[in-house]
DNA sequence: GAGTGGTCTAGACCACAAT
DNA sequence: TTGTGGTCTAGACCACTCC
């Protein structure tokens, strides 16, 4: 007995839901109502309102624990080092490195960024400058670009920034990072990637490009790494 | 009222029914009998059967098409450009390259492929040297090697291989990829290198360390290609 | 019209966590 | 003991394909 609408009730409840996560309504680590109460309040069965959860849970969005419920994502250390953070030390371990920021400035956009970010020529953006280290020798040099509008004090936190950011941007701005994609090439370092990498000018480093995206689908960060993957590799599972 | 077992049902009629699939009982492109065929022969529920074929589905291993049936996957061309390919020109076009086979010869396993596809240290590879173009500039030389006791009669067939390895590999072989493993570094080209991409020794190249994983879980590929990305980019989606 | 997958429901029971 | 998610079932109806 479905009531108005053309999607798969399923469908619909997962929207809803996913609508109420993107506005915050519940924040990561909340518990949500139980199934039933998802499920009365909806007008739909248990059955349906479990399907919709089933997809937000494979999206990574929400956790189960029996027993217990139904979680919001903590999208921590654990996604940042293994979710979004590719390049792996030849030996195996998987350690996030340390980061060391060279440089914050605030500055209108340029054109890459205004594409990758889909802004307009008036903004301005905050861009951060680091240098991440595993065991104190430096593998990439990074530059990060944000939305000054969307992080509007990030700047003023001085070189006291997280080392993984994405955290920062859930808890303090309410952002959560869903997505990303990245593009590799193999490039040869320029001056000054050579020089915060301890490489010559002109050997082979890493290009990664990536375009973060949020939970309601709009790209809040370009970040554009170099590194030298002498020691480390950048693992990719096809599946 | 489950049968014997401890696992959930439906994850048993999900090996069940993937066993099928790796010892040959359903090839690709074949029709698998009804969810309630199924059902009534496992002695579960329609819905439990319809769980297990929404795993199998969800791994790529079949297809439903509604008022049909559901069938065994056709990894062809598709798959091989949009799953298994991830070398995209700048330009956004997703054409798969043209390949021109420069060498086939079968030797003794060395270490890298012994270990990369678990083999003994007697065993024999065939191995593959290719060149890959996109209008008929060349962008990755690969090397490839598989187990010749897999791919018996392969060394054979001269310099007459298809572009898409995949697609042969089932449907003379019997053996389907199924997932993939990649690790990427940015390195200098050797002089072969160079030479076949045209640049210069020591330009930088994308180095891709490929293991492709068998339906059955074994490695059956070892893929090493080096890319010039002065054209096209590695992109990889993280969700 | 017959057969297939796709959706939705309702109810039973199990496994686990908290109290 | 209570409440949660996890599994399993049975049955109804819909949407699509083919004959």
């Amino acid at each position: 007995m479905p009531t108005p609408g053309f999607n798969p009730l399923y469908q619909q409840v997962r929207d809803i839901l996913k609508e109420r996560l993107i506005k915050g309504a519940w924040k990561p680590g909340d518990l949500l109502p139980s199934e039933m109460q998802l499920a009365n309040e909806l007008k739909v069965s248990q059955g349906t309102v479990r399907k919709a959860l089933d997809e937000l849970v494979a999206q990574n969005l929400l956790v189960r624990r029996q027993g217990r419920g139904t979680y919001v994502s903590q999208h921590d250390l654990h996604r940042s080092l293994f979710h979004f953070f590719k390049l792996e030390p030849d030996d195996g371990s998987r350690r996030l490195p340390t980061s060391r920021v060279l440089d914050i400035s605030v500055a209108k956009v340029n054109a890459e960024e205004r594409s990758a970010l889909k802004l307009s020529k008036a903004d301005t953006v905050i861009r951060i400058a680091r240098v991440r280290l595993v065991d104190d020798i430096p593998i990439m040099y990074e530059r990060i670009s944000v939305s000054e509008t969307r992080f509007p004090t990030l700047a003023g936190n001085g070189e006291h920034l997280p080392n993984t950011l994405y955290s920062m941007y859930s808890t303090d701005y309410g952002v959560t990072i869903a997505s990303a994609q990245e593009e590799l090439r193999a490039v040869a370092a320029d001056q000054i990637q050579a020089h915060h990498l301890h490489l010559a000018e002109g050997a082979p480093v890493l290009e990664i490009r990536r375009i973060a995206i949020a939970l309601d689908g709009n790209p809040v960060e370009l970040r554009v790494s170099h590194c030298d993957t002498a020691n480390c590799r950048y693992v990719a599972d096809l599946s």
